[in-house]
DNA sequence: TAATAACCTCGCAA
DNA sequence: ATTGCGAGGTTAT
């Protein structure tokens, strides 16, 4: 018996483009707009009612899980507010204006440093299929009534592992960069559980001294799970959508960051995530377009 | 400092 | 079905 529990919601929030943004691994939709998720040691499923959230999680009780998922939604960003800020320019506007309720999320360090560990030289569906079969495989099973989940392995039990159990679970050339991380962070050399509030020029080098994590890497773990909204993460689409749209065409990691700073200011890191997520639509909306011309017109 | 290859597999399109 | 290409980067040269 699991009694939900709903939560008044004064802010945009659209959980299907958010939950499904490319910075999170491990929600899974679920018929009529629910989301089901692992958050920690528990399961958890969320859905839009109107104006509000509701929440219905194990084993921990969805009422004592509001904070953390407030916490996760960061649903204490006063995002009509950071939205006006970023209004000004033309292609973020654009991706406001299609994605109203796209919000960045908190997320745990570690399991945010392990699964952009991952993402290099990868994709989506690929990166999600690995993280679940690392669950599945060393997580802890978990249960939502009859929905069973894993939880994310701790650094501790991934550091127990070895490189070719990695490879086998499907990491590639990424396992030893996977498994050295865990060891780092088990062990302390990594203090990931306090480097939330640190400033972003502090935190850079200890994230990059990761062997297999660059600045790219870095900027997502910073922005995705560190608080640090100043964080600017450039891969492949925001580079070109950079290059693009605004001619900033420096293959120099530090120089595409320091304009985005001079250009978007201190929630950058906003601005990036609906740079990418307008750039990769667009992309989609292209090759759909095309899709649809080939069929119907086979000469063309 | 800048360019280039190599890295594991898998997803996706032909 | 089977093949070939490129993928949300990083490191080594």
């Amino acid at each position: 018996m699991n009694t939900p529990v709903y939560i008044a919601i004064d802010q945009p929030l659209d959980l299907g483009t958010t939950l499904n943004s490319g910075q999170c691994f491990r929600w899974r939709s679920e018929p009529d707009g629910l989301w089901l998720g692992v958050l920690g040691p528990d399961v958890v499923r969320l859905w839009m009612y109107g104006d509000t959230l509701g929440i219905e999680s194990a084993p921990a009780a969805p009422g004592d899980m509001v904070e953390e998922i407030t916490a996760y939604l960061r649903l204490d960003d006063d995002l009509p507010t950071i939205q006006k800020g970023l209004s000004s320019d033309a292609h973020v506007n654009e991706g406001i204006r299609r994605y109203p309720g796209l919000r960045l999320l908190r997320q745990d360090p570690w399991e945010t440093l392990a699964t952009f560990i991952l993402s290099s030289v990868s994709n989506i569906p690929r990166i999600s299929r690995t993280v679940e079969l690392i669950a599945t495989t060393l997580g802890e099973p978990v249960a939502l009534d009859r929905t069973y989940r894993h939880t994310f392995p701790g650094p501790e039990r991934l550091a127990a592992v070895d490189e070719a159990e990695l490879r086998r679970l499907g990491c590639g050339f990424r396992a030893p960069y996977l498994l050295r991380a865990a060891q780092d962070v088990a062990s302390g050399a990594l203090r990931l559980g306090q480097l939330r509030g640190l400033p972003y020029a502090e935190t850079l080098p200890l994230l990059t001294a990761l062997h297999g994590v660059g600045e790219k890497v870095a900027d997502c773990v910073m922005l995705f799970a560190l608080d640090r909204m100043e964080a600017f993460p450039v891969d492949r689409w925001v580079q070109r959508a950079v290059a693009q749209w605004y001619g900033v065409r420096s293959r120099r990691y530090g120089d595409v960051r320091d304009w985005a700073w001079e250009h978007f200011g201190a929630h950058a890191g906003y601005a990036n995530q609906y740079l990418f997520w307008n750039a990769r639509q667009q992309r989609r909306d292209q090759a759909a377009e095309g899709d649809r011309s080939s069929r119907s017109d086979p000469e063309a």
